[in-house]
DNA sequence: TTAAATTCCTGTAAGC
DNA sequence: TGCTTACAGGAATTTA
């Protein structure tokens, strides 16, 4: 599923393409997929204007318009974003359209349909409660590791449940969040406020190290998440947990163990994770 | 305010 | 083989 490293890499991919280009019209079938505004409102906002940048807050990507509007996309779980041309066949599950004035278009397709697309000022957007308030960014030179132990303080959830909250911390899902409290040897259902800030500053390393080698290997293809043009990342095959439960602990060779935190399947190492 | 549970959705895989 | 069922999970919403 699209998390951090993954949105990176697909707004990374876009931003070239995408900059400079004007949407001269924008389809969609299945209207639902926007949440906001209306749908034909959102289709008048979009169409005739430039593209003015690409960028990436959490786990959602946002597009600059020359209306000074942000087209918002969320991904979900198995939403795509890809640049093809008109020749391309339609896949199935393709819920909208743009239209780009190269030919070429900018499709949003989501069999799951988990995501979502808006749009409006970030003010309005966040005002509205389409869009909730973020917390900072991991991977932000200027996130130290004492701004993640004061978020983890008076804390009683678990560790785990923390690192998914995207008020506390944004564009962490199951997959880094697992990733990173192995990195730290920290187990996933530790009460977050029990941590001391040597463990704080251990797991902020490992948060960061687990982000930072996804987007060099381009995210992790593990469901159905594609690249821009189509492509399969390369760090799945390069986690240390995740989808690894009841296979051996690299570490210490003994059987990861699989437990269900908020509601999440969650994979660590009894024995190396304390 | 915080935390946990519930819901949305369809493809996939396990089980009978 | 073919059908049914459970499971995957991000985040909005609901409940406590």
């Amino acid at each position: 599923m699209p998390e951090l490293p993954e949105v990176e890499t697909i707004a990374a991919d876009l931003r070239p393409q995408l900059v400079g280009r004007t949407i001269t019209r924008c389809e969609l079938s299945f209207p639902t997929i926007v949440r906001h505004p209306e749908p034909e409102e959102f289709i008048d906002a979009v169409v005739d204007h430039r593209i003015e940048s690409v960028g990436r807050r959490g786990k959602y990507i946002l597009i600059g318009l020359g209306n000074s509007l942000l087209l918002v996309v969320h991904l979900g779980m198995t939403g795509q974003l890809r640049i093809v041309d008109e020749v391309t066949p339609l896949e199935k599950h393709t819920h909208a359209v743009f239209f780009l004035d190269d030919g070429r278009q900018l499709r949003y397709r989501d069999p799951r349909r988990f995501g979502r697309l808006l749009l409006g000022t970030e003010q309005a957007l966040l005002s509205s409660k389409k869009m909730p308030r973020l917390g900072p960014e991991p991977i932000d030179p200027d996130f130290a590791a004492d701004e993640l132990y004061r978020r983890l303080r008076k804390r009683k959830t678990s560790l785990k449940a923390l690192l998914l909250d995207q008020t506390a911390i944004a564009g962490v899902g199951n997959i880094y969040a697992d990733e990173s409290l192995h990195r730290a040897r920290l187990r996933p259902d530790r009460v977050a406020g029990s941590l001391s800030k040597k463990s704080a500053q251990r797991l902020h390393e490992s948060l960061r190290e687990s982000l930072q080698t996804a987007i060099v290997n381009r995210g992790s293809s593990v469901d159905t998440y594609r690249d821009a043009w189509g492509e399969m990342g390369g760090q799945q095959e390069k986690l240390l947990v995740y989808g690894r439960a009841g296979e051996p602990c690299f570490t210490c060779g003994r059987p990861l163990s699989a437990i269900r935190i908020a509601g999440r399947t969650t994979v660590f190492c009894r024995r190396c994770q304390r």
